[in-house]
DNA sequence: CGATTCCTTGAGACAGCTCAATTTCGGTGG
DNA sequence: CCACCGAAATTGAGCTGTCTCAAGGAATCG
């Protein structure tokens, strides 16, 4: 039996039938037809782990590609002292794996609680091949995270510890609501997926600097916060105007 | 001797036919067969621009996608307040542009004399639907350039000074490599394509520091320099060595 | 209630930044 | 060929934002 840890009983793992799939539209499966659905259903499988727990380490063999269903989880590097910075952060809908490499790049872990759906990678390369929906889509998926890493260049190299914490909650706020609902103009309340040290792996910053710009950002009354995990933005704008960038946010019409 | 900076006469920039050109086996065309190639020779006109050159600002309009067939071309973004955080190197081969994107997410500057092979973005939209070994090749080089991207942000978040200059020595190395000459496991001459400005740009440092640490390199024996441009690395390893990676280099076999 | 994990806060150290001269180098014209 | 010019690069000195080391506090769980 699987031993649960910190969940007090495994959770009935979103599995359902690809048409009524939560994120059916956001994966890389969104373009396609019923048909190819169907194809689609017949090849998948479904993956869990634990919060904490290593998908797949750097240089590992990986047989399988698949998309988040559920739960969060990390891609990152690590120097030869110890040092790591995440490259990525997969919510759900977000692909894991690279059609045409055998080994993983990246140290793959979940952080919270996770499922995946999905497909050995030989039959999904075979799969992309006859069903241009699914290239399509992943190259257009592709192309988004690298927008997405360029984004996070300009925050790692040229940001200081307050501009990226604010642009961290503000990216946060985006995704959530692109995937849930829609951002009002009135406070936005949004869910940090990890600790102080894992978003400080992440903007390149120690645990102790996270924290102390968030403390500040709190005093200057720009967030509020519930519990330590889930940050109030009473006013995204002013938000994003502490984030440096040059105007567009794109989260609030 | 190639052509270099500001010379008086412009180039006769290099104009061939496909099956010809110098970076066939590389762009995204590498995989195209003889009568692909035909139709995209028919498509095909160059652009050239001048070392300096704003080839499109971050938000315009761009309706052409292309290859740099000669010469360096940068991707870059801007703050409010004007740091600038370079996050694309673009050298013979790499692609310009981004399929189903009306306008440029980034400023793209040419830093040495620049050949573009082109194409009007409708057309190749079109193209790329009905040639699968186009449309494939290109998602292969946006993965690529993923891990780069992610490489790169290993360096800005997370690397010293000292590590930043290393990598970025050792990076053009490999480039230089798998384009040009293989390295053999002696000296090796490197041409840093950017100024130390651009190369703080990239690095996330300021011109000071980045000279300072490439005096520091030379004094301690890992480089030496040929004039300001050019690098000669006695010994390619000791220089890994101060990268700070987890050793697999890939450079020398 | 201890134990553990995560987070906050403080005080001092240091890497890299800023400001400010020089110096070097490639190009140009005399 | 030399003198000169401007851009690029180097070097110095002091400053500061973030890190490091260290000591609690808060929440969760057995």
């Amino acid at each position: 039996m699987t031993s649960q840890s910190k969940s007090l009983m495994s959770e009935p793992a979103v599995e359902t039938e690809c048409v009524e799939c939560p994120i059916r539209h956001q994966a890389v499966c969104a373009r396609c037809e019923p048909g190819e659905l169907s194809t689609l259903e017949q090849m998948k499988y479904y993956r869990n782990y634990e919060a904490g727990q290593t998908i797949v380490w750097n240089g590992d063999e990986m047989n399988f590609v698949g998309t988040v269903v559920r739960g969060v989880a990390t891609l990152s590097q690590t120097l030869q002292d110890g040092r790591k910075q995440m490259v990525g952060l997969l919510l759900p809908s977000d692909f894991i794996g690279r059609p045409g490499r055998r080994t993983s790049a990246y140290d793959v872990t979940a952080i919270s609680d996770v499922t995946l759906c999905c497909f050995r990678r030989k039959p999904f390369e075979q799969m992309m091949a006859t069903t241009p929906n699914v290239a399509e889509r992943l190259l257009h998926m592709s192309l988004d995270e690298l927008d997405a890493a360029r984004e996070w260049m300009l925050i790692l190299g040229r940001k200081t510890a307050r501009e990226k914490i604010a642009s961290f909650i503000t990216i946060l706020g985006r995704r959530a609501a692109i995937l849930g609902v829609p951002a009002r103009s009135g406070p936005i309340t949004i869910d940090l997926p990890l600790t102080r040290e894992a978003m400080a792996d992440y903007l390149g910053l120690t645990l102790e600097t996270v924290s102390r710009q968030i403390s500040a950002l709190r005093s200057d009354g720009l967030i509020s916060l519930d519990g330590k995990r889930r940050v109030i933005v009473p006013d995204i704008r002013r938000l994003i105007g502490e984030t440096g960038d040059d105007m567009d946010g794109g989260l609030v019409a």
